[in-house]
DNA sequence: CTGTTAGCGCGTTCAC
DNA sequence: GTGAACGCGCTAACAG
């Protein structure tokens, strides 16, 4: 062992000061147990005067209880998981626990990374917003599981993985936000952030297919509007999917595609800010006026929006909540691991009371909090 | 103690499934002192057939190090933030370190609670953007200090407390901004988000005054406009400085009530997003269009800014290098509190090779990096 | 009510 | 090379 930690008394010398066994002082200082009026000043006062600040990680050697959450998410400096974080940590803090934040950045490898880091370093449990698409890249989750941690997934569910969640209703505010398009009149409506094929798709299945394939927020986007579409008979045209890298300028290459297409799209429908901001610069640089000569809605609603020229219609989700439900949910769900036996809820703290959509398939929950569509001056008849 | 902790097998039961010792199963795991082969292959193979994963919290506290960053900043769902974390995270986690991130919406008894949950924690480092104005609250930093962790301030300073810091040259880039203004013909500029007075100050040194009450970035924005104010020759208005609450409703509140002014300003400067969302619905709703009759000037670039009508002109922070090099301080000092006696400096990761401003005074470092006007089309010569 | 004693899981010294 | 033994700081039974 190194040289004594520079200061840091520790609760014995708290102890002897006060002319008491640790036990007492550790009593008292924990709070629990039972501990004399005078024996409690005691030790308050020692501890006071030395200056003695409870090492927890030695006391969550001793109890298995961290009060720390892993948070694994795409990018914290992408705002949306940004506002998720800070609801998540709102109702973390207030039930004393801290949020250990990962980014990954969409590798599956980073990802698998993180959870490990998080389960070593012994979190009480885990809230992430995997990359992966499919149950059998879920090794990690497993592993998760085994060492007894909870998990709840934040913003995109993994087809054929049980496991509680907190998501957005992506397929119906997808179709809502194409089906505002359509009653302006919209016959050929782009469609901004398709899955990444390195071939363009000829046929409905090919991008169905690919969708399932895809992130599963992007692949219930891409469905929305194909719902919309089929519901009001319009046709699909494959080539008013953007389809490939997910990128501003690629966003950008492929409006501009189908601007120069014989009957370009009239309309516009861009599921990530990215995405909007590159269909933005597409639409300026063609010379193409909104709503005038094209109608766009975005996803993912920012301050900005309202002060565009005009300001944005979008389809605005609700980050806060989202991190908020999924601590409440990851929050109960430890909770439930130490008394076990009987059922849940104790505190009214924050019930089911929306119109969201909540799920019980078996042992676990899923939520679908709902996205709301802004409507601003972005949409009109098609010219 | 409770039941046994549902499953992760712990070192002991990995070296008796070894038949070796539980030293040895240490020491292979571990990675440190000698061990034979044949030892090892065998205490690799039952760590593996266990599924073995090492406590980290009992390995903290036995070394003392937790391999994990305090970072507390205002608000992590605000993109300045989420990008300086993302900055700080990832230096870290090429380290081996991760971050407990912390909100403290600006309240300084949140930062304490903060700092002192981070230091139980024994974290071995903090990077912290405090929203303490003068020394004399800063009682939760010398306690973090005095139990011999690392702190280094970032993106505000804290006036008469030596600390390592990183920040951005928000006085000249500031200066800079109004500069550009002042060239393009602008004699009475609107500075927008100004410190919070209760009283409409008079005279500039009551702005000075509540500049240096102020939140340190804050302040130092504001005194780069006046400093180009002064060089220009030009006479300060305080009419023209909002003051009060800062939400992008004041703000809008303000620039409404400037623009009534007799001699309204041609030219705003926002020092914050909000700031100058706020401006922009302002000159909206106040029927001033950009930059015929109105310039403007923004703090805090982004993607939005681009692809408004017109184009932002903005000045753009470096919010990832922010967070990097603040993590990169802090690393070198926690690598400096294990081998103190010699000086610094072992790996030529990433030296100081920009035309940042670095100062040494004394004990500690203090980065300034260099904020960038980007020019689009949002400035003009008045009407 | 209180002190003793035994863990928690792991790091590390030190004889054998 | 290896394992016994002790330490890190704290929790928690258990007698008294």
């Amino acid at each position: 062992m190194g040289k004594a930690r520079s200061s840091s008394p520790t609760i014995s010398e708290v102890a002897a000061a006060a002319g008491v066994g640790r036990a007492t002082a550790a009593r008292t200082l924990g709070g629990y147990g039972y501990v004399s009026t005078e024996a409690r000043l005691r030790v308050l006062a020692a501890a006071e005067g030395l200056g003695y600040r409870a090492n927890q990680l030695a006391r969550s050697v001793s109890t298995g209880i961290s009060h720390t959450l892993g948070v694994v998410v795409a990018d914290i400096s992408n705002p949306f998981f940004g506002g998720v974080v800070r609801g998540v940590s709102e109702v973390a803090s207030a039930r004393g626990f801290d949020a250990l934040v990962i980014s990954t950045y969409e590798h599956l490898e980073d990802e698998i990374a993180a959870v490990n880091v998080l389960v070593d370093k012994r979190v009480d449990g885990i809230i992430l917003s995997s990359a992966a698409c499919d149950a059998a890249s879920t090794a990690h989750l497993q592993l998760a599981r085994d060492q007894g941690i909870p998990l709840v997934l934040l913003d995109r569910l993994i087809p054929g993985v049980e496991l509680d969640a907190v998501v957005i209703d992506n397929r119906a505010a997808a179709r809502a936000a194409t089906e505002q398009l359509v009653a302006a009149g919209h016959t050929r409506i782009g469609f901004v952030w398709g899955p990444p094929m390195v071939e363009r798709p000829r046929f409905r299945r090919d991008l169905v297919d690919a969708a399932a394939r895809n992130l599963w927020s992007d692949g219930e986007r891409l469905m929305g509007y194909l719902d919309a579409l089929d519901d009001s008979g319009l046709p699909l045209d494959p080539e008013l999917v953007s389809v490939g890298e997910k990128t501003e300028s690629h966003a950008y290459d492929e409006v501009t595609r189908m601007l120069a297409l014989d009957t370009p799209p009239t309309a516009f429908f861009c599921t990530e800010t990215d995405a909007l901001t590159g269909t933005l610069h597409a639409l300026r640089d063609g010379g193409v006026p909104i709503p005038s000569r094209a109608s766009v809605i975005g996803f993912d609603d920012s301050s900005w929006a309202a002060v565009m020229e005009p300001p944005l219609t979008m389809v605005e989700q609700p980050m806060l909540e989202l991190g908020r439900r999924a601590a409440e949910l990851l929050l109960r769900r430890i909770d439930g691991e130490d008394a076990d036996p009987e059922g849940s809820g104790s505190n009214e703290s924050s019930g089911s009371n929306e119109s969201s959509g909540s799920s019980r398939h078996g042992e676990y929950t899923q939520l679908e909090l709902p996205a709301r569509l802004v409507e601003r001056a972005s949409v009109a008849a098609p010219h």
